[in-house]
DNA sequence: AACTATTGATAATA
DNA sequence: TTATTATCAATAGTT
């Protein structure tokens, strides 16, 4: 059909391959659109160029979608439905995980054990039995942490104070005898530098707070 | 092309339709066949018939799933991935909801709980006494009614010990009337039907077991 | 399923 | 790319 007969094969000369490959492709689509009208069809057509560049045709009121899950059904060939198994798979795998946690969790706080075997309901009593322990240790532990908390800070508050006192009595007296002395206001400003570093305030227990949360 | 144009709309003559569905579905083929030869093309090609037959051409080579991965990249549309990623996202919401059960579960056993604030150490406890009065008051019920299932054995078994003596006395007495006048023991083996209904062996508390479990 | 008159598609060309 | 057109290919109606 044109002015001469052509053998199929590769078209080498690639300008003459893209033309080929436009013109040609034109006539499929038009050609599958014919169908799908004159003859009720369903169509799917999707054409790759070696360039990469892409056509499709899906007739209308239909979506590529649904005529590949009609493939699916009609050949028994599957496509995405592999990944798709794995995947429920895995949901199935969860959820059930999911029912007997939540299962356990019921039982641990005393529902739907109607049911339940004595023998389970001993060990359901031995867990929470232990639970209860953990807990209540645990609980002791913080208490003691805190009481031991409030000591120290009462020591601390204890040397603080004195520090102060102390503090307060040195002050005093180097302002007495600088003042005696006549030492002016500028040289005074000094004053805490000349302090001895252990009568700076500092916290007695650091970090104690954290260890608590 | 024919003896004749056409229109291109539906073809109601259902014989001629069909006819003209081969005929053209071959032409097609034989098109999308030689595109891919003559021009490098990758073509995918899927035909349903109204009937719901199907015809589909795919490029040698090539499989039908890798033409639809590349049409998904090229196109941005999605087929299947869109199903893939809301079989992901139920996935990651299981997964979440595991988690936290999981760490319910670990914290009414007594593990992990280093790290929570004594305000939830005061809740766990909470939760743990009430699910272990629950299932001691759970326990209780279960040995009262085996007490009480002991109970009503025994009434039952002193119950049947007397029957059983009071039919062994009966049958003894019997046997010695018939004896006595000289009957046959064809006529003893109708005994049992004789015996007034109170004296059968039957369950005094049925199905008490099974409420019990 | 063949046949064939006719239309449709397109290869070569511009 | 687009248009033209001589040819070949597809196919509608017929047998």
């Amino acid at each position: 059909m044109g002015r001469g007969k052509i053998e199929i094969k590769r078209i080498e000369n690639s300008s003459n391959r893209q033309v080929t490959y436009s013109k040609r492709r034109n006539g499929i689509m038009k050609k599958a659109k014919e169908i799908t009208v004159l003859c009720d069809a369903k169509v799917s057509l999707i054409i790759f160029a070696s360039s990469g560049k892409m056509h499709e045709y899906c007739s209308p009121s239909t979506k590529l979608i649904d005529i590949l899950d009609q493939y699916q059904k009609t050949s028994g060939k599957k496509l995405w439905d592999a990944k798709h198994e794995n995947l429920g798979n895995e949901i199935d795998r969860i959820k059930k995980e999911n029912d007997s946690m939540q299962i356990e969790l019921r039982h641990l706080k005393g529902e739907d054990i109607t049911s339940l075997p004595y023998k389970e309901l001993m060990a359901l009593e031995d867990a929470l039995e232990n639970g209860l322990t953990c807990v209540r240790a645990k609980q002791m532990d913080v208490l003691d942490m805190a009481k031991k908390n409030t000591k120290f800070l009462e020591e601390d508050n204890k040397q603080l104070n004195f520090i102060v006192n102390q503090q307060q009595l040195t002050y005093e007296n180097v302002r007495e005898h600088m003042d005696y002395h006549g030492y002016h206001r500028a040289a005074r400003a000094d004053f805490n530098s000349q302090m001895p570093f252990a009568f700076r305030v500092q916290p007695m227990q650091p970090n104690l707070q954290e260890r608590m949360r």
